[in-house]
DNA sequence: GTCAGCGTGGGGAAAAATGGGGAAAAGTGG
DNA sequence: CCACTTTTCCCCATTTTTCCCCACGCTGAC
């Protein structure tokens, strides 16, 4: 499970190091690709692969389907860590999220999103202000 | 079962010694994450992987429940209490409860709650100042 | 008074994050 | 097909951070 939030810089090649907490589950290899909001997902290969089904399955015959799984495979980036444990992340993917080189990457469950740190607070001042949607939310779930 | 309150400071690095009472419960590791009324909840790990599992099976496509399940895995810190049975609170859930060195912890219940002290007195002579108020409240909920 | 348990502080080893050199591979032009 | 240029990427080195462990002091019990 991917949990936490953690300030890495992409250096000028383009590398950016994975937190040493998630390094065990992502061995086998990383997908990363575009997710939702304008920040990337980077996926452990056998989630990738569950996803990557789903989204295979959809019928052709929707136009958003198509589009969305356009915009997932196209935007999608299979790579295997160097020993210090970094990544390399392309630059369509690092122009699509508009980071340069200060990142702040989470983990959420079972994927890591990568944000341009400002975007990032941005997301969190909005939930934070809004305390009586996040009890909804947790009454919804029973807690 | 969780009960008590105490009051613990945090020191330069950041950790937090548990109440003695609440180590047995918590020697499996601990999650803390942010909690409702800018306060810190923290978990024993079974009540936690529980707790996930619900927020993990909300759809991705829900805008609210994204950010709703980022805030709540981002804020998430799962970590193991040393020898002394302290624990590592990161910075950004301290900035969020707003605490620095004082603390105060509660018991309640399944969880821990984490709080700076001027705002859990705040709490507190809520309740007593208005007991007949929060009364009525508990009357609905069938107290 | 003594002892045990608990909270707090700090030193030092180990790991993590980051930067850079150089060999291999890929791409390009003759 | 070969030679040259450019890019990729693997590995080593340095700095910074993390975290493990030991030690001290306080408090309460016997």
């Amino acid at each position: 499970m991917f949990l936490g939030e953690y300030a890495h810089t992409i250096d000028d090649k383009g590398r950016l190091t994975i937190p040493a907490k998630f390094r065990d589950e992502l061995e086998g290899g990383v997908v990363i690709t575009r997710g939702l909001d304008k920040c990337l997902w980077a996926y452990g290969r056998s989630e990738w692969e569950v996803l990557a089904e789903k989204i295979s399955k959809l019928p052709t015959t929707n136009e958003a389907a198509r589009d969305f799984a356009r915009f997932m495979f196209s935007g999608a980036f299979d790579s295997l860590p160097d020993r210090q444990g970094r990544i390399l992340i392309p630059q369509n993917l690092r122009s699509y999220a508009n980071i340069d080189s200060e990142t702040v990457i989470i983990g959420v469950m079972n994927r890591l999103e990568i944000w341009h740190p400002d975007r990032w607070s941005e997301v969190v001042s909005r939930v934070e202000q809004d305390p009586k949607a996040i009890a909804a939310q947790l009454q919804d779930l029973g807690i």
